[in-house]
DNA sequence: GGATCCGTTGTAGCT
DNA sequence: AAGCTACAACGGATC
């Protein structure tokens, strides 16, 4: 008889949790041990790889956990922080007795990969009372390491590519309804595990005090669902006309913080929702001829998300700028401290671009094109620097950082990679009334709730305010070079510059 | 094998 | 309002 240790890495959720329902329906478990292992920066609240929304999500998405596993299977979570293997270890002492089974959800990504192997060479290997249990599709719909092991498998750079795989693997896809699981409640005898030491998340109600205070998205398997019925199920024309968003604003003059997409990227990153429940979900709404298609669809969409999860495993360094073949090498030159500090502290003096930032650092979250437009402006567009900068800084203050998709969009919308983002198209950091980053004066009231010093700014001016005359930035108590910096770069010398740059890296490599 | 088309979501100016 | 075109021009797939 064996203990099973379900640790949770990804899939923070009880619902269609394969590694937990196996574990409560095994004959083989007789006990059953929930695991958390949080990184060590919550004990010191360090927000140096977690920004602080990031940080305060994580810990909700982790409280929540506990909450569920406690009122709908009688489990206890148990929670730590730092180094797995040591924790591990000290577990099993407990256990000297009995077998224990390591009960865990694949994760594709590198670090989690090289972590899962020490683990199992170090403990399961020496160990014969360890053994070990993976799922391989719990946080993608696809399995990544069956698709990627297949003959004849390249890696995706399309939609094309990706519709080709899913149709190999569920044929009619798009009327394809997966298979998903919800636990059943484990046998009493199951359920306690009397003899650990009372477990990190008593302490974390006091650290908890430190983290910051919510903005709008709060962390946990509830909300998730609850934003899944709010979005997805109670919204089937939202879900069959799903398309490419028209503006970085909001949908809802109620909730100003609502976003016109769905909201739903923190709860997938963090496994709150699962990715199958959530397809399902879309299916279900399928309206025939109403439905739009892929790349712009609701399911286009997820299925990006597939294409990236299946790049990031077989490309090697897919977060590097060299030796990733899915990156070309440009000459960024030298980082700019100033031009990057000033992007992201939202301070360029491009008010949208700065409304932006300031967004991402106060909420941990920015709308789709605003990723695209600060992005854009960061590398190829405004400022020349190297993707992997903004890409740091995304990763770190993003509720919904996702180290596959974080790392892919970076590398489509500063042109590198081999996927469809010619190098000349350039998002308009000061779009008018024109540009499809823009409904005008819903973009004008977003830079006048992020960046209060223009709060007063006229409409006309408020994408280039050193543009207004003195009398205007007067009466609007807002003196361009004294209370919001002057334009950090001139926009079009810097657009036409880095054209020139980017073709000359080109014809270099070429 | 050269020409042509296409790529998740560009912009500006015209009708 | 929406659709067209020029802008300057990429890599990869397809024919």
């Amino acid at each position: 008889m064996t203990v099973a240790i379900v640790w949770f890495r990804k899939s923070l959720r009880v619902h269609d949790n394969q590694a937990l329902s196996w574990a409560c329906s095994s004959d083989e478990i007789k006990s059953i041990l929930p695991v958390y292992i949080f990184g060590e920066e919550i004990r010191e609240g360090s927000t140096e790889k977690m920004g602080e929304q990031r940080l305060r999500f994580q810990y909700e998405c982790v409280e929540n956990l506990h909450y569920n596993l406690n009122s709908k299977l009688g489990l206890k979570l148990h929670v730590f922080s730092g180094d797995p293997l040591p924790i591990f270890e000290s577990i099993s002492e407990h256990f000297f007795e009995q077998d224990v089974c390591l009960v865990t959800e694949y994760c594709s990504d590198i670090s989690s990969r090289i972590q899962m192997d020490l683990i199992e060479n170090k403990l399961i290997t020496d160990d014969s009372k360890w053994s070990s249990k993976s799922f391989p599709a719990g946080h993608t719909i696809l399995d990544i390491e069956e698709i990627i092991n297949s003959p004849g498998y390249k890696p995706p750079n399309s939609m094309k590519d990706m519709i080709r795989i899913f149709t190999e693997e569920f044929g009619d896809f798009e009327n394809t309804l997966f298979s998903t699981n919800d636990p059943t409640p484990p046998l009493v005898e199951k359920q306690n595990i009397p003899l650990i030491e009372s477990p990190l998340l008593t302490s974390l109600s006091q650290i908890k005090s430190c983290l910051v205070t919510p903005t709008h998205f709060i962390g946990g398997e509830s909300q998730a669902l609850d934003r899944l019925e709010m979005k997805v199920t109670s919204q089937p024309d939202f879900v069959n006309k799903f398309n490419k968003p028209k503006s970085i604003s909001t949908n809802s003059v109620a909730n100003t913080s609502e976003p016109s997409t769905t909201g739903l990227s923190p709860y997938i990153s963090t496994g709150c929702l699962s990715i199958r429940r959530l397809w399902n979900a879309c299916i279900k709404q399928h309206q025939p001829n109403e439905m739009t298609k892929p790349p712009v669809s609701i399911l286009g969409q997820l299925m990006f998300r597939e294409m990236f999860y299946l790049l990031s495993r077989s490309v090697a360094n897919w977060d590097r700028d060299s030796d990733n073949s899915h990156c070309i090498e440009i000459d960024w030159g030298e980082v700019d401290d100033s031009h990057l500090s000033a992007w992201e502290l939202g301070q360029t003096g491009f008010p949208l671009i700065d409304a932006m930032m300031r967004q991402l650092d106060s909420t941990g979250w920015m709308h789709h094109l605003g990723r695209h437009a600060t992005s854009c402006f960061l590398t190829r567009g405004q400022l020349w620097q190297n993707w992997t900068h903004g890409r740091d800084i995304f990763e770190r203050k993003l509720i919904d950082s996702d180290w596959a998709i974080n790392n892919g969009n970076w590398l489509w919308l500063s042109g590198t990679a081999p996927f469809s983002m010619p190098y000349y198209r350039i998002y308009n950091p000061c779009p008018d009334s024109k540009s499809s980053l823009n409904v005008e004066t819903e973009n004008a009231d977003f830079i006048r709730h992020w960046v209060p010093e223009l709060s007063s700014f006229p409409s006309k001016y408020i994408f280039e305010p050193h543009l207004a005359p003195q009398s205007i930035q007067e009466s609007a108590g807002c003196l361009v070079g004294i209370d919001y910096p002057n334009p950090i770069v001139d926009r079009n010398e810097s657009r036409k510059k880095n054209l020139d740059l980017f073709k000359e890296s080109l014809a270099k490599l070429r």
